[in-house]
DNA sequence: CCGCTACCATACGGTACCGTATGTTGAATA
DNA sequence: TATTCAACATACGGTACCGTATGGTAGCGG
């Protein structure tokens, strides 16, 4: 018998969000999930908004970094992380963690708590762009960031409705245009 | 006594999306509105199904061309029509429009019906902002095309949780990247 | 003014949840 | 081995919905 603790709990909310978004993190289904009755949840957490809370606190503070050391690994060189940053995102290599971002999204767009998170996470994402640009002494870094930014939300969000992935051709010229390597 | 037609609980339902997303249009909740019963309701529909149905066929038909057609509208030239279209988009003019488009691509990452209606959608759109960037003999048009409408959804995803919207500034220095009129 | 029908009210059964109250167990601890 | 308590199970009441069945009514054509 394998005992549960509230990081069961959430991994398995994650799972059930993943699937169908906020509406789908259901108490009974995740014990059912779980081979445990609700019972056992209600010892864990006070009630489901209390596990939608950890689920918040969860993602802020792990689903933030992620992608962020992902790209700080790759090495020293801005210009390498920023491609690395692109690639990654716009590639479907993370689609889980692109769905999720989506997902979330689509949570913030109806309910204050989550709308929070997630300006904080945008704020501290767009920054970290920003600072890749600072360090490329791109011209107009500040608008440049914020459109790069605005693209990866939007692929994300293009995606999550099953829209196609972006091609690596779009990538690399959207790379190009940003940090001023024009193609002629 | 003012007697109803399935358009009224479309529009009404539309309020409530509105307002709370789908999981907020409820056939009571909309009676309670409409100051009617869901007795009249469940003659006009066969289920709420089906008025979910009517919203997508509704918005697909109306909300898609409304933009465009403003765009059309301010003159023949494909520099000022990209101009008004990101005017248009980008700024909080059309924040009903922007939050209407954000909450259903929130509904459409749960629910394969909407999303099947908004890749038809994007199509479009996408195709026209490419035509607009073929007009100009922008190079890259279809990459750029595509980077300026993941940015437009991007803007939208990004306002509805919360953030602010882009600046002016901000539209200027990504049309001027985007047409190859770099400022030096 | 009669009846038809489009539109609506009333009443009901069913489901899928949430949360609570309380009983049960297995394993660590003394 | 007796005790304790964290981690469950069971059972229940309540709510917010959906959908259906059936009865009522207002206004129009005949």
């Amino acid at each position: 018998m394998t005992r549960l603790g509230s990081q069961e709990w959430i991994k398995q909310a994650f799972k059930a969000f993943q699937r169908g978004g906020i509406e789908n993190v259901r108490v009974e289904k995740l014990a059912a999930d779980l081979n445990v009755t609700k019972g056992s949840f209600y010892w864990h957490f006070a009630n489901r908004q209390s596990l939608l809370h950890d689920m918040l606190d969860y993602w802020e503070e792990i689903g933030t970094s992620r992608i962020i050391e992902q790209v700080q690994a790759v090495g020293p060189d801005a210009r390498a992380r920023l491609y690395a940053l692109c690639e990654l995102t716009f590639s479907n290599a993370q689609l889980e963690e692109a769905q999720l971002d989506a997902k979330l999204r689509a949570w913030a767009s109806t309910d204050s708590t989550a709308a929070e998170t997630l300006i904080r996470v945008d704020k501290r994402r767009l920054a970290y762009v920003r600072s890749l640009l600072d360090d490329l002494s791109v011209p107009n870094a500040k608008h440049r960031a914020e459109l790069i930014y605005r693209a990866l939300i939007g692929e994300y969000t293009w995606r999550v409705a099953g829209n196609p992935p972006a091609s690596k051709a779009f990538v690399r010229s959207t790379l190009k245009l940003i940090i001023h390597e024009i193609d002629k």
